[in-house]
DNA sequence: TCTGTTTTTGAGACCGGTCTCAAAGTAGTA
DNA sequence: TACTACTTTGAGACCGGTCTCAAAAACAGA
């Protein structure tokens, strides 16, 4: 492994100096080379192979051109397509993305914004950060962050889902379609729980319903996926067979409403004749099931590449951190598929 | 957003020289520091608010201490768990992921080779890499790369799964209940599908059954998956409604086993009574699918951790690129769920 | 041809660490 | 106390770009 040639190599060959041959590789402001020497030095720096060192660039000007995205887990299902949307806008740009999972451990998140900070990353994008972070510990850089948290909203700028109207969203249709006991699930993180039933319970109050305990799941959070779905089978039979089982189901996550789906085939049940059920998250997952999951989709797509816009802003505009934070809300849309119909009486 | 601190004012306020406070953060070898110095460093460090940066230190150390991942999207439902393989490793030895997309465009892929040597990534784990892509063009530094080319692993250190040992064994397995006339679905890219259309071929030639062309199914490869998905239940359908329909079909990949099943309820046919399918990855959408998918698993977690850990042995070793490459095959396991069983005759 | 303006080029400091090498300090031993 | 061996520290070059500033070259108009 030969030592790579350097700018000065270039330089040389091309019979100029170091600085007008780095004005050609230089990515800021369009710099003024005659084309006939550019024409020479891009020769000489092709002739030896040369390839700039983004170390060294970065020391003097500061700028990594990349990005950090710190999620809880890239194993998540609705992460992909999160990170997707931040990519696609950002290679528009010339940034890269370096992800780091927290496992919604408390002191990996504080690892990895150490990390970010040592590292010199240009822009932060952070998803849900714990209550154990503090505001003062976000580092002091061009952020982004994915919550609907007043405390972080205060400071920095978000972007986040409207949660609670996708909630009603699927409940009004539900309502609409005539049932009028719905079962919910709720999974995730004790805010997104106390988020969704606060929504469920608002809706059930405007409706003039009846709130009945029995049909309000909580399906403990498991950090491996299969636990989590396993255990909410369990809790979802419970459900199904219960005296006065709900007509409808809704899930707040799309693997509940999967596991909502698979347990009613076992258990003998029509969807959607027998039962309706509505996810959340519209992954590919729900599209794929049999039968087609009706789902709330959070447009995690969307998410990212608005995260990344307004990082982008910040990065490029002067004074970014003197700046008044942007605070964005995305809605939620329902797509309605084949799990989910009009109620059908029984006739006894 | 004021400057931040350097080394250097560290040392002055613990009042030794920079070196030696250099070596109280390299991470290199350890440093001989008196106890006592190293406290009152990392009190001074402590006091300052210190982060040391990497862009620096990378300069002179040619380390980045962050690695490449350049897959072709990572919208693809297998790819977060290979990423989790990978960075669950790395994680331990201190090294971060940067995540490339190529979007299987040979083009992207060239651009993605070259930022990372740009900005000196320390090594390269590479997804398949387009037959466009002369070996020469391989950046110079530690690689891994998921392939089962041989002219890749000629010269590089592979990580390949066994899918044609994947394929029979679903086929050894579905023969085994009693189908001796099972469809297979093939998508994905050119290679792949020649790849298990061999492994069927020779299967059903080692078995002495006869090979059905119609039984034979090629999906063509659209980017976006839910094109694929609507593609795929279409060729389905008319698989299934041909004459002498299969009694089972092996999917090349669960998306397609998913299309599957939801072909066959729409269909009216009960999974798997009337029809076995059995799918390839064992996604989590396998095992949330209604019945529970039958499915192949590729094991992309430990994939990703085997790449890993090969990379970390190049990266640590002197000679890395003098050595020869170590060329890993992973087997597939079959993970026997709801939707295959014995075949069931029909009474006339 | 000459002057004023604009464009292009070069010299060299600079970014903040790491690394080498030699000097200083400390122990252990005769 | 003197001497060797080992540990700890400091001085300063070095990595490979960027950036500033001034000099040189090119151009335009008179």
């Amino acid at each position: 492994m030969k030592k790579s040639p350097t700018l000065v190599d270039v330089a040389k060959l091309a019979n100029t100096s170091k600085a007008t041959a780095a004005r050609v590789f230089s990515r800021s402001k369009s710099a003024n080379v005659r084309l006939e020497t550019k024409a020479r030095i891009l020769e000489a720096a092709d002739k030896l192979g040369y390839s700039p060192n983004l170390s060294a660039a970065s020391l003097r000007s500061k700028k990594t051109y990349l990005i950090a995205l710190c999620i809880h887990d890239i194993t998540n299902p609705s992460s992909p397509s999160l990170i997707r949307g931040i990519q696609d806008e950002l290679a528009q740009h010339g940034y890269d993305l370096v992800v780091f999972n927290s496992d919604w451990d408390p002191n990996k998140e504080k690892k990895n914004l150490r990390a970010v900070v040592r590292n010199q990353l240009d822009g932060l994008i952070l998803q849900d950060p714990s209550d154990e972070l503090d505001v003062l510990e976000l580092p002091d850089i061009p952020s982004v962050i994915l919550t609907s948290n007043e405390v972080f909203s205060a400071v920095r700028s978000t972007v986040s889902t409207d949660t609670v109207g996708g909630v009603k969203k699927a409940l009004t249709y539900l309502h609409s379609m005539g049932h009028d006991r719905i079962g919910i699930l709720l999974g995730g993180s004790v805010s997104q729980i106390t988020n969704r039933k606060r929504a469920y319970l608002d809706f059930y109050e405007g409706a003039g319903l009846k709130v009945e305990e029995r049909l309000i799941v909580d399906v403990p959070f498991k950090t491996r996926a299969s636990d989590t779905f396993i255990m909410a089978k369990e809790l979802i039979v419970d459900l199904m067979r219960s005296p006065q089982r709900p007509s409808a189901i809704f899930a707040s996550n799309d693997m509940l409403g999967l596991a909502a789906l698979q347990t009613a085939q076992i258990e003998g049940l029509h969807v959607p004749r027998d039962l309706s059920v509505v996810g959340m998250d519209d992954l590919f997952s729900a599209e794929s099931a049999s039968p087609a999951l009706t789902s709330v989709s959070k447009h995690r797509f969307e998410v990212g590449a608005q995260a990344a816009r307004n990082l982008l802003n910040q990065i490029n505009s002067e004074h970014s951190m003197e700046q008044e934070p942007i605070n964005e809300l995305v809605e939620c849309t329902l797509v309605v598929r084949d799990s989910s119909g009009p109620i059908v009486e029984v006739d006894v």
